[in-house]
DNA sequence: CCCTGATTCGC
DNA sequence: GCGAATCAGG
């Protein structure tokens, strides 16, 4: 049961994080729980970043527990002098973390840090589906030749599939987009059976099919990530991919593995 | 209501 | 260490 947190999946946590992304929302790409992503978070000592509430009178279910803690001087002393997290992320740092935010869902991320995630997406921007939310800042500085990270023929044919992350030490090409989506869909379903209300499933799910399906052209450059999200020397491939797919031939072997092994191997 | 992140606590 | 349950602010 205990979830693997392996160094790949830490690794694009904090990645992910960084971008300011949610905490649902990263927990959706690596098809985890928001739980398990805070909770990671927290042991991992990542977790700075904007919370909406600062806990400094918690309500004690039981009154006493094991902290009788002056809260009201907890409260006053504690000010984490949150540093904008979304704000310093410049357009720069580009990275894998695309799918994230469709249209419909601006979130904290947006208005926080609306060019960092809108511009990863830049390929995809194409469609100007999904840069709604995106400044314009973002779209006007279109990276030369970023292509989305993944935005993996979706499932297709039947041998070849989805991703193998795990070039080098990079951080894996956004996971499959399809695969997601296909947990994502059954996840909800077995696992809020007491509550009927698919409105957030199903918002999310229709999010997700909305940026999936739009024919996601693959850019001129493969879109193999390279090196460390965030990190200066982050860039992807770049070399002509195959016709139809994000990846050069090289990467696309890595890339595309047979759909049961990725079972083992993603998420 | 929904969203969000934070903490607690059983495993 | 893990994450569901719970809490709590917008």
């Amino acid at each position: 049961m205990a979830m693997e947190w392996t160094e790949e999946t830490i690794a694009r946590l904090r990645d992910l994080w960084q971008q300011g992304l949610s905490t649902a929302e990263i927990g959706r790409q690596l098809s985890v729980t928001k739980n398990a992503v805070v909770g990671k978070a927290h042991r991992l000592g990542l977790k700075p970043r904007p919370s909406p509430i600062r806990r400094g009178a918690k309500a004690d279910k039981s009154a006493d527990k094991a902290t009788p803690a002056p809260a009201a001087q907890d409260a006053a002393a504690r000010t984490p002098a949150t540093p904008a997290p979304a704000a310093d992320v410049t357009v720069t740092e580009v990275s894998v973390a695309v799918v994230a935010t469709p249209a419909p869902e601006p979130t904290a991320a947006a208005p926080a840090a609306p060019a960092a995630v809108a511009a990863p997406v830049a390929p995809v921007v194409e469609e100007n589906t999904v840069s709604a939310p995106a400044p314009a800042a973002a779209v006007a500085a279109p990276p030369p030749s970023t292509p989305a990270p993944a935005a993996a023929p979706t499932v297709a044919d039947s041998a070849a599939d989805t991703v193998s992350p795990k070039p080098a030490a990079a951080p894996a090409p956004k996971a499959a987009p399809a695969a997601a989506a296909e947990e994502a869909a059954a996840r909800p379903a077995a696992k809020a059976p007491r509550k009927a209300t698919p409105t957030r499933a199903e918002r999310a799910a229709a999010a997700r099919a909305a940026v999936t399906p739009p024919r996601r052209r693959s850019s001129q450059s493969c879109c193999w990530p390279l090196g460390d999200p965030g990190t200066p020397g982050f860039h992807f491939c770049g070399a002509t991919p195959l016709p139809g797919k994000p990846y050069c031939a090289e990467h696309a072997q890595l890339a595309y593995v047979k759909l049961r092994d990725r079972r083992d191997n993603v998420a």
